[in-house]
DNA sequence: AGCATACATTGATGAATGTCAATGTTGCGG
DNA sequence: CCGCAACATTGACATTCATCAATGTATGCT
């Protein structure tokens, strides 16, 4: 994989007019791979834990037990979430504490309704 | 797999009130399964072929060329997208028509949001 | 009946994926 | 400096997945 601009970010020129009536083989690939950091439950229920988590953010420590799963599983899933532009990572001393970047949930719903 | 009931059908009770405030396994697996379906860029292509086709419907003839994918390759990926709920299959004499599954898209969109 | 067309299903194969054990890295406290 | 705690990375393994070739199943036509 080589790491595509999965997530357009935030300072995005006005969105996605379809000139050709339907999606080229690039943005298929671009959005598909936004759908498969969702494909899976334990990503899903991640997203879902921080989104309620206190503060908004959440830590891996607070994130492997809920799931039972191994830490470094965990670690593996949030860094595709991140990867995915879904989720944020901010390193403070020896924690990393993970939250949603704003928006990029209604983001993703428009890469469906703009297919 | 065990055919889980993907996206619930347009006939559902008041949707999703999240009384635990985050995903339980089972939910998340359902949800999950949706979000495979589409993590998939010839599968996004059949849908966004679909939705944009005349009449809002496409036989498999129509929609093996612009992929550039063999037909039974076509016809498992379309499979895939009824089973989620994506599409809907009309067989009419040896043609078969594939159309979306009128508000699956924002149902799944509502999948999303309400993570 | 016989044949061609449109599509589905099966079986096989290479690639991608989820998980864990082991190890590496970084920051904090004594 | 030493050890511990939190997290990331690597390597291995089993499972799933996307694709195709071959075959099966209807349906329409002559």
């Amino acid at each position: 994989m080589t790491s595509l601009p999965l997530l357009e970010p935030a300072t995005e020129k006005d969105c996605c007019p379809p000139s050709t009536g339907s999606l080229d083989a690039y943005e298929a690939q671009v959005r598909a791979s936004v759908f498969k950091a969702l494909a899976d439950p334990n990503r899903l229920r991640l997203l879902s834990i921080v989104k309620s988590a206190d503060g908004g953010e959440a830590c891996v420590c607070d994130l492997t037990e809920p799931l039972d799963l191994g830490q470094p599983t965990v670690s593996h899933h949030l860094k595709i979430l991140v990867d995915a532009g879904l989720l944020h990572r901010e390193k403070r001393g020896t924690w990393a504490y993970y939250s949603l970047v704003p928006g990029s949930i209604e983001r993703t719903s428009g890469l469906l309704e703009t297919l």
